[in-house]
DNA sequence: AGGAGTACCGACCAGTTGGTATGGTATCCC
DNA sequence: GGGATACCATACCAACTGGTCGGTACTCCT
């Protein structure tokens, strides 16, 4: 039990490692030596956990799915008693987690799928998942908003606006990217959430007028 | 002159196999042997044209800028006289480049900046500006469309839609890089055309009962 | 003619890359 | 206590990387 645990530390720490470095670097540009350098090992450490470097990236997609997965299971957006209101929640929630560094609140499945979506299959697949399945944690809040609105045979499905979140997301993230800060993904994610508000009647919310609130933009300029 | 033609035709030749290569293998996979081969030329040539491999990234992206800016000012979307409907036939037009492989209708200014963001400002800064300056040439129509419809004040800018959309665009790219396909793409550019239409007023169109044109999506499986 | 400048070639270089070979040590099982 | 195994460190390698540099062919100017 003992040597599991020590096991799990350096393949954590190896594996949250390559989610820092990636996440800033990129793929290609992170090296095998520097992800070791960051977890504090050897490469024979490295080498003895991960048959080689494409490995520890799949392996490293894993993990960013579970540890996400378990941030938004445990997020109080699931809450409110209206789905229309829980799925607002959950586009408020994504907005909340947008500050500081582009590294510190991009996808690291979105910056990975993008660069080696072409040459590493294997990745690609990895990557695909994890933002398949996140976006299927959305389809029952939002099949239960259009029951609850009577929106049905409207032309879309509740998996696509599931992965149409996503696609904002993403987007709004290189948009931060571009353009240096978090403001430009902030602006996008609202007009996702106005979307979403249009969508499911704008009537039903209280904070239509000023549908979002400016608390989590900026403490100082 | 034809010494200019010449130089142009072997630095344009770099560009266009830069711009291939970095769009479906990534900038830092990308060699510079390999844009040689691909263009035809030797090393020699590359490293006469360009003094550095970030610098020709540099070009490439103004390169992408001025092809993709003339592409789009040719474009018929600017026809109609309603502006909202110049706004929609925009997007109609960016749905109907979403065909084939990724490589051949994703952003290369997304993709690039997407991996460079952090290492190379100059390569960052040029996606940007291209980016932002597309998008700008969406804020006429936009702004003239909210004056049309009375839309003001309503907490969001003509600025900022025109980047949601380009956010949209992005994150789109995204999802049909990790799912193998242009579906998924078409699918998010139908929930923004979705949101614009609710946005100026649904009733404004007759496309509103099924809004989309199923012709664009493909050919015969 | 001849010299200067431009465009290009391709062999070469130093540094870096992912990956390996080997050896040492702690723990576990018998 | 002895061997098997997991775990990790160090030294090392072949391949590849961006970039350099001396040389060549060609054009233009005077």
């Amino acid at each position: 039990m003992a040597r599991d645990s020590e096991q799990l530390d350096v393949r954590t720490r190896l594996l949250d490692a390559a989610l820092g470095l990636v996440r800033s670097k990129g793929y290609t540009a992170t090296t095998v030596d520097e992800i070791c350098a960051a977890a504090g090992v050897t490469k024979g450490a490295f080498f003895h956990h991960f048959k080689s470097k494409d490995e520890l990236a799949v392996a490293a997609v894993e993990r960013w799915s579970t540890t996400t997965g378990a941030l938004f299971a445990g997020a109080p957006y699931h809450e409110p008693s209206d789905p229309v209101e829980r799925v607002l929640a959950y586009i408020d929630f994504r907005r909340s987690l947008i500050a500081g560094e582009p590294a510190g609140f991009t996808c690291f499945a979105g910056t990975l799928v993008q660069e080696m979506y072409d040459a590493r299959p294997a990745i690609r697949d990895a990557c695909a998942a994890c933002i398949r399945d996140h976006a299927a944690t959305l389809v029952a809040d939002i099949a239960a908003a259009m029951r609850a609105r009577g929106l049905n045979g409207q032309g879309w499905t509740a998996e696509s606006l599931a992965l149409h979140t996503q696609a904002v997301l993403q987007g709004a993230f290189i948009l931060a990217k571009a353009n240096g800060g978090a403001a430009a993904a902030i602006d996008s994610v609202d007009h996702l959430r106005r979307y979403v508000e249009l969508l499911f009647g704008g009537q039903t919310l209280p904070t239509q007028a000023s549908p979002i609130e400016p608390t989590l933009t900026e403490p100082q300029p």
